[in-house]
DNA sequence: ATGGTGGGCGTCCCA
């Protein structure tokens, strides 16, 4: 008996709908957290989706920007969107399903990217980045009794040396920076959240889900971010079999730049 | 050192 979760920032659902389709049906994922769906929760193609065996979804959509979703071949339950920053932007949802006699809150969230100037007196987007991140810390892994949790999405931060491309070149930029990455550290330990990537894959070792637009040649360059994440609380992070990142998904035909991270669990 | 690309919306915002 296993589960997989998978997280992906597909950077508008409407526009890119094949190669979402195309991924569930190569995959197979019991759930799939969307981030950016850039779409109101009415324009969200739910059917599609379901025709495919999501029948169980949860939108948190806005016109134009941001919005999350989850779509799961398992029941949701008990449902909640919570206004980050009191700023009325669709940035997360939750919800709850059941696996192997547990019960599991699964978060799905799109974090601030920032702006591009690393100073909150002068770029309030980075200022609505870390009290995004501020307001993240009160959230617990173990805040629910009986309940297991289950935390992706796009957060925008790459927390590790190596989980840029240049550790020293990155220092000043929006998603490496210390007060980022301590805050985000900080969110994890505070939670007591477990990074299953990094359980994963050694902390010495490269790992991106992001390759910018910009490059001329993504690949070549392979100047990539760790920006998309998979925690979980303590109990289940041993039943953790696999995580996988679908690189080749960047190379697709209009694709996102960021591409899909997956998470495997077995059942004792 | 700079500008590079992409999406939604609507003549510019955000990433």
């Amino acid at each position: 008996m296993t589960l997989s979760v998978t997280t992906w920032n597909i950077n508008s659902v409407r526009l890119r709908l094949p190669i979402v389709e195309d991924f569930l049906r190569r995959e197979n994922p019991d759930i799939l957290c969307l981030q950016e769906i850039k779409c109101q929760n009415e324009q969200f193609p739910a059917a599609e989706i379901a025709e495919l065996g999501y029948s169980n979804i949860v939108i948190h959509g806005q016109k134009g920007y941001h919005g999350v979703a989850i779509c799961s071949k398992l029941p949701l339950t008990e449902d909640h969107r919570q206004d980050y920053c009191g700023v009325g932007d669709s940035r997360h949802i939750s919800a709850i399903f059941e696996w192997a006699g547990r019960r599991i809150r699964l978060h799905n969230f799109y974090v601030p990217a920032g702006g591009d100037e690393p100073n909150r007196d002068v770029n309030p987007k980075f200022g609505h980045k870390l009290d995004f991140v501020e307001e993240m810390k009160a959230l617990s892994a173990e805040a629910e009794p009986n309940t297991g949790s289950i935390l992706v999405g796009d957060l925008n931060i790459a927390p590790l040396e190596h989980d840029v491309w240049s550790h020293k070149q990155m220092l000043k930029i929006i998603s490496h920076t210390p007060v980022e990455t301590d805050g985000l550290l900080e969110v994890m330990r505070q939670g007591k959240w477990v990074d299953l990537m990094r359980q994963h894959v050694p902390d010495t070792e490269k790992l991106y889900t992001w390759w910018s637009y910009r490059a001329k040649d993504w690949a070549a360059a392979d100047r990539g971010r760790r920006l998309d994440h998979i925690w979980s609380s303590a109990d289940l992070a041993p039943l953790l079999e696999s995580v996988a990142v679908l690189k080749e998904a960047r190379g697709w035909t209009q694709p996102s730049d960021h591409v899909p991270v997956t998470a495997r669990f077995k059942a004792p």
